[in-house]
DNA sequence: CTGAAAGCGCTTACAG
DNA sequence: CTGAAAGCGCTTACAG
């Protein structure tokens, strides 16, 4: 690998002139400036960004921390930040947690060493206090899709709304039983939507009927599961709001392996839906979040606050995306 | 941050002697470590990375360069990548393409230029002499899914195989007109699954009914659109076989507003699978791949690579896996 | 307009 | 057993 050097050499220049000539940070004359581009096209020079990053003291990289890409939202969500990252000049390193708070850790701590520029995390709300310590070394953080801590920039959707809105919809369909299919309210938006399918049922004065959450971390099996508690508690139930639409898949499996007809017996919907909800055999109601778009805004609030004056005071940003509903074939 | 500079002054030793006592690089005094741990945790140390890297000229970093994360086989394979390369001390950098060659080139020009140690790419063949060039200058580079290139290691699936293997098996349930969805015969993958489909085709002396591409990147409407297609085309179709399940999903869902039912007219197999196949309403057969272990194997071989002797001959692998049958409802 | 020098934070021969 | 020095490849005040 040729380095800076071997171009400086090679056109007759300082290294100190070939790198302002490459990075058009003062003046240079025109023809040291070609005879340097010359030099670094015959040497087909590749600038070393480690070096860079370290005299910088910023290594334009960005880490990702989610639970898991493979059928999720967060395959979206993670697609829209690395393009945006790209498109500003950052590169993306990824990190599954499989939300489990040992393994967030240790990611953590490696992208902290990594000198990453800033992190973007749907975190599991167990490791705030490193989160804090690693802010507090001088590393930007914004949360997505989870807002676990208040102290830091977030990217979300209106859980609450959205669960409420779901239950008021499905009520306007006729659905009196409706249960919910969740996931650990450690975790902020799952406790939002439980909130939000809570305080809609209690002003109707319906009663509740949650499946007790599976301890696995399979949302298919949670949806799969959930359904066959549900209808085993409760013959009646007419209705189920699901978290995830993965979750809403299993749901759907299920229903029909218990010759339940959907949407006539029970109607079903999701409260996060990516694509996929409408490419179903039985395409499914959900409300969708801009999930791809919410990676984009965070990957754009991140830089700016990685460009921020660190004189400056650190303001914290939280934006709340409105789900739409998109009614489908299921409700 | 504290550098091992400040570690030194507070634990009264040399960098030097700090630095020794941390990677145990030479017997250090007993006591004297115990100052430098005390110092370390005392100002909470961790050490830059990136200065590492470049003192030792590797940063302990692979760059992954994929299509797309988001519902695909890429994303399992990505999982198995990140959670194996965590697991032998690498971060991993991803990239999507979306199978566009420019994005590609864009991304192999930032990963070498980042200093990455190692590549693992499903590319689109069309950078294969960037590709040669990264390599030349010392960057490890395993192909996966894709061997687009005969002279860089590989890990994949006998494609020709899958598709040879699916025709016979739809043959002995029956079908005798089976079209192909298929993606461009550009990328290695496809042209072999074609022609696992023309070579069992001709030993029975069937005709072929082969959907003609679409130009956008969108494997659900590829399924849907060339289903219409294909059905509009030969009315007598009796199966269809696709390359990838999401295909197979849109094949499900035009076939279900043609009101055509399957399997009983139609018969549907997907020639490589993840774990969605069996979560549908109605679960599809499928030619499943192990993508996850073939992410996990792609990692091993590719740090396997980077450790070799430099001097030693460059040693290819290939490494082919034997996809499996999954005989679900769809046939 | 360009060169010489210092330094980012670390590691590693070289002495002793 | 430990220190002093050089250097990885770059950038950036400081001169001139």
């Amino acid at each position: 690998m040729a380095t800076l050097k071997d171009v400086a050499r090679l056109a007759c220049v300082d290294v100190s002139t070939a790198s302002r000539a490459l990075n058009n940070t003062s003046y240079v004359h025109p023809d040291t400036k070609a005879r340097v581009y010359a030099a670094v096209k015959k040497l087909s020079y590749h600038p070393n960004l480690l070096a860079k990053g370290l005299r910088q003291g910023k290594r334009h990289t960005i880490g990702v921390v989610v639970p898991t890409i493979s059928l999720s939202v967060f395959a979206e969500l993670t697609q829209g930040i690395e393009i945006e990252a790209r498109k500003l000049g950052y590169e993306t390193v990824i990190c599954n947690t499989m939300d489990d708070p040992i393994a967030e850790k240790e990611c953590l701590d490696r992208l902290r060493n990594g000198f990453e520029d800033g992190l973007i995390i749907a975190s599991t709300g167990e490791n705030n206090h490193l989160l804090r310590d690693i802010r507090g070394s001088g590393i930007s953080i914004v949360q997505v899709v989870r807002d676990q801590n208040k102290h830091m920039s977030s990217v979300v959707t209106d859980y609450h709304e959205s669960a409420y809105k779901g239950i008021k919809y499905l009520v306007s369909k006729g659905c009196r039983h409706i249960g919910l299919i969740n996931g650990s309210k450690k975790i902020i938006p799952y406790l939002e939507r439980y909130n939000g399918y809570h305080d809609a049922l209690a002003e109707l004065g319906y009663e509740e009927n949650v499946a007790k959450p599976s301890a696995q971390k399979n949302y298919y099996q949670d949806g799969y599961d959930g359904t066959n508690r549900l209808l085993d508690q409760n013959p009646n139930l007419d209705g189920i709001m699901t978290a995830t639409d993965v979750q809403g898949i299993g749901v759907i499996r299920a229903l029909k392996e218990r010759g339940v007809a959907f949407p006539e017996q029970v109607k079903i919907m999701s409260l996060t839906g990516h694509c996929i909800g409408g490419m179903l055999e039985t395409s499914m109601t959900s409300i969708e979040m801009p999930s791809f778009e919410m990676g984009q805004k965070a990957t754009q609030i991140l830089v700016d606050e990685m460009n921020a004056d660190p004189e400056s005071i650190q303001s914290v940003q939280h934006i709340v995306y409105h789900a739409s509903l998109v009614e489908r074939e299921t409700t």
